[in-house]
DNA sequence: GTCTATATGACGATAGAC
DNA sequence: GTCTATCGTCATATAGAC
């Protein structure tokens, strides 16, 4: 749990590599999508330390085993749900936040995909919260390279976008961190929102509400530029 | 774990009740005091099931048993940590979200307050995020009373606000919880902001940075009010 | 390749000496 | 009131049968 990973990824699967183990099968394929979809679920509710590998082979509907014979250890097996996440969670960015778009509807598009990965996914946005509570001992490595990386590539956008006056200056990484502690506290904090509107989960109408409050900090900000100039 | 809380309270120190106990003498209050911060910083690291009576323990310089003996079981422990974060959590809202402040100053002094309590007790806003990402199950109760009730009065001061035309009509669910991620993310994201921004650490120029980023959105909403009388 | 049965170790909790 | 030594439980991990 302590040990660092190796610096080329967040830890990628290793009993691909390992001796004696020939090459995948077919039922391989689908254990291997149980026990990920499973790990998902259990590791998003628990958190790592909290997730026990009894549950996750329930879960999957496989015997406990054959999780360790699949991934090796839980670290290896939670490592490679990570990476999965991380996958996806960079997407959005590179399709909305470009100089080529306008600012309002780029700011737009981006967060309405935040949104929906919190209310589509919210079992990986909790395993990505955890992690980085923990101190994001097993992503330090993608964190301070791929998304260092990432949020340069969003500064120049609004380094362009404040040039053509669409939006203030201001410091791209706060911004960044600050739309997404926003639109993914609608999955990491979804008990303590729901408690509060007395919901039992949070529905469509939370989403949106959320969705058109976030839209007006932020779309608001834009409209800025004219009292700076 | 889950086990449901007495709902009374966050599910207050048991063991003054414990038959047999006497009445807690002058050693007393001192080692508790030193184990409830150690509780507090080991938590506040791990979780509740990654934290070890054990490091507890070592940090707060007693004997393992001790613990038990002042607290009762892990689980109780860990309901005094909360129980007293939870009373912090609350005071600033009450001296700065009132109807009696201008809107702008009020929001201003309530989100230099919250960056404050991110910068000062990192550890308790992080056993905070750890219980809601959990699902809140042991302050369940707290929250949607306490803290649902505190959100109305907010609700009120907006809407006093709104009519004074200091600031447009809003959710005010949705816009307190916009504040409280933004501001504690500097806190339970630190880890990840600190990874991007290169620094090994959060320096007091990331919070000003972070403070300033939150307050121009925050603001430049109030800003808006012209746009749409 | 797959699964049953078991080894190993850590943790929370307590009994009992001081 | 305080602490040493220990018990029972549970989780990870593996050895070995099929």
């Amino acid at each position: 749990m302590t040990e660092t990973l190796p610096p080329s990824s967040v830890g990628r699967a290793v009993h691909r590599t390992r001796p004696g183990t020939p090459r995948p099968g077919i039922p391989r394929q689908a254990a291997e999508a149980a026990i990920l979809a499973a790990a998902e679920r259990v590791f998003g509710l628990h958190g790592f330390r909290g997730a026990s590998v009894n549950e996750i082979a329930r879960e999957a509907g496989v015997p406990k085993p054959n999780i360790h014979y699949y991934f090796g250890t839980k670290e290896e097996l939670y490592c490679s749900v990570l990476e999965n996440i991380m996958t996806f969670w960079l997407r959005d960015a590179d399709d909305w936040l470009v100089p080529e778009r306008r600012a309002r509807e780029g700011f737009e598009g981006y967060i309405r995909a935040k949104m929906a990965f919190s209310r589509e996914r919210p079992d990986a946005s909790r395993i990505f919260a955890y992690e980085v509570l923990q101190g994001a001992g097993n992503i330090h490595h993608y964190l301070s390279t791929t998304l260092r990386e990432h949020v340069a590539r969003r500064a120049r956008t609004f380094e362009v976008w404040h040039r053509e006056r669409q939006m203030p200056a201001i410091d791209p990484v706060h911004l960044m961190f600050a739309i997404w502690s926003m639109t993914q506290a609608y999955a990491d904090m979804s008990a303590q929102i729901s408690a509060v509107t007395g919901h039992a989960v949070l529905h469509d109408s939370d989403f949106e509400a959320g969705l058109q409050t976030i839209l007006r900090l932020v779309l608001g900000f834009c409209n800025d530029i004219e009292d700076r100039a």
